[in-house]
DNA sequence: GATGAATGAGGTTTCATTCAT
DNA sequence: CATGAATGAAACCTCATTCAT
């Protein structure tokens, strides 16, 4: 393994389970075996190993999601495929969505529109495009209703969100918690 | 207004608009408007600081929205209103509900129980409480009809946490979130 | 003698010493008897030690050679007068003439007109204007005969301003290299 | 051209235009389309870049000033000669005359006498005993008529040295200053 | 001849906190 | 009560140089 990936999986780690502001350069260049230079060869700067981390991880996410609902027929199978995997994937890479989770709100007082800041907001934007496909999928196949499936995509997408966070923060075991959300969902959306 | 005060307001505004860690408390005090030395004859620390805001904003946030929701005769009616509650309350109060997303995370590291932490998660259990209550009472007057009450409420507290979130970070005017959020919840706890 | 003095003292004569660039702030705090961190609570960073240095040095110069000149009569005997202050202010305070020809070449990188790029060239055009004023007056006491004073203003201050560079690099004692240049003017400048 | 070529071009360059201190090796490189190691391939160190452009720009100054003085008759028209040369010779190798400015004041830190200091006091005096030469000349045709001649040449040497140094930092055209020192000189030195 | 990844010493600056007044 | 000068640990980053390829 190269050195430049021992640092992105070093600092993922930190980042995840310090935060970014608390995390030293200087450890993660320790942690990952290097010298401290090393960092400042491979990465312009602390905040370009966050920008990696980043891209990478926002668009393996996506990639699953849209993988994963595409083995759903009907479009209720596909909104109750999206909680499902949801759970999976927070519990699975904890590390990268607890990094999201933290640095969103670092974002906020740039007014000005960072890299980081877009990319949040498409990824936010793709996945609510997903969602509503699924809803149109489902109201088209009988298996859904609803009003205005994009404002309907958006709580979904709010809801998701919710449940990603609260089981990170909380860290209790809340499979329920999907489980309960998936229940809530397929009442909202029943024909 | 005292000094005290003064520094309490200047850092809630500042924590909000930077987050705790890239505010300096230099900074902090002279925006205040009183010298350095004086945040720490007032407060222990920087954490002191952030810890007594922190303490005054949740019990605030929690007294009116018991209040807001008293005032509602059904039990679908207060469900909503905690909908509307929270959409009201964010916009007015964004610095605190800021403050609260910026410091969940940083909180995480310390696996030690911190009185941040406790105080953060006794608040969300404070909510679903109230939130199960409605749905009680929903379930009594036969305007609501679910499942275990306490998994519901576990559910809208995370449509809850995540409809604030989203609109915080993205900036978005988006009082249709709520609206549509309360549609859905409508139709997922219709009888 | 406070601590804001020590750390002036010293800078300047490190600066001088070693050059700006090659003075790490470390040492001149150690060398002022100061903690590292102290040199930042009194000055914004490096760049303001030596913009203090500048501007108390440069004023100083001027004053000096102002009542230098005014003490003498004839216009000649104010051009001798320039040019003997020369000798000696740059044997006395050699630290501070060194380091504005140290400062001299660094601020040419920056086409921006630096603060210390102004105060220079201000320097520059109020020693011409004091030489030109001596010219003006010899020139009505009939002790001085010469082409456009203006013009030749500049000339003597190319020739004082050489002289003072050479002295310091080459470290001989020089005063008959003064004196020669007393005798070169004196045979341009005569009627 | 070759890549050394490429480097100690690029490298007069940035010497110039920023200093030796404030240019990186790895700007050099770059800017030179070279590799990094390459730099070291060719030359000891950082020092070594310096060094050869210094010794050779300073052999070129001589040997043209040489040149162009063999070319006048009498002593007078030799002086003159040599002031218009340095007009010139600033303008069109300015980057040569900058390096040396700025490393003039480097030089002084190192008591030990360095080879670089050695080379430049060298120059300094060759140029004395040039336009020594010229003036021993112009007494003996004529032209001249001057005290002491060796230290009539340190004091035009000083002249062409200040007037040098100011037309580089003020980067007015100063055309004018030399013609104005040419007269100054020619009165001086007038029989 | 040439490369470029890797180093680590050293640089400047920030900042929470203390303490004498 | 309140101040602000002073601290020093720790942070991020730069950069000349080396060396295996």
């Amino acid at each position: 393994m190269g050195r430049k990936t021992a640092i992105i999986d070093t600092a993922t780690r930190l980042f995840a389970e310090k935060g970014f502001a608390d995390t030293a350069t200087a450890e993660i260049a320790e942690k990952a075996g290097v010298a401290h230079g090393t960092l400042f060869y491979h990465f312009k700067n602390k905040q370009g190993i966050l920008r990696e981390i980043f891209t990478r991880s926002g668009s393996a996410y996506l990639e699953e999601l849209r993988k994963t609902i595409a083995g759903q027929k009907t479009g209720m199978e596909q909104i109750e495929a999206a909680l499902r995997f949801n759970e999976e994937y927070s519990r699975d890479h904890s590390q990268q969505i607890l990094i999201f989770l933290r640095i969103f709100p670092d974002q906020l007082k740039e007014e000005s529109h960072s890299p980081e800041r877009q990319f949040i907001e498409s990824i936010q934007q793709e996945v609510i495009a997903i969602l509503r496909k699924s809803l149109d999928a489902g109201i088209s196949d009988g298996t859904i209703e609803c009003g205005d499936t994009e404002e309907t995509a958006r709580v979904l997408n709010s809801l998701i969100f919710g449940i990603t966070h609260i089981k990170l923060m909380t860290r209790e075991n809340t499979p329920s918690l999907t489980r309960s959300a998936t229940d809530f969902c397929r009442r909202a959306l029943a024909p």
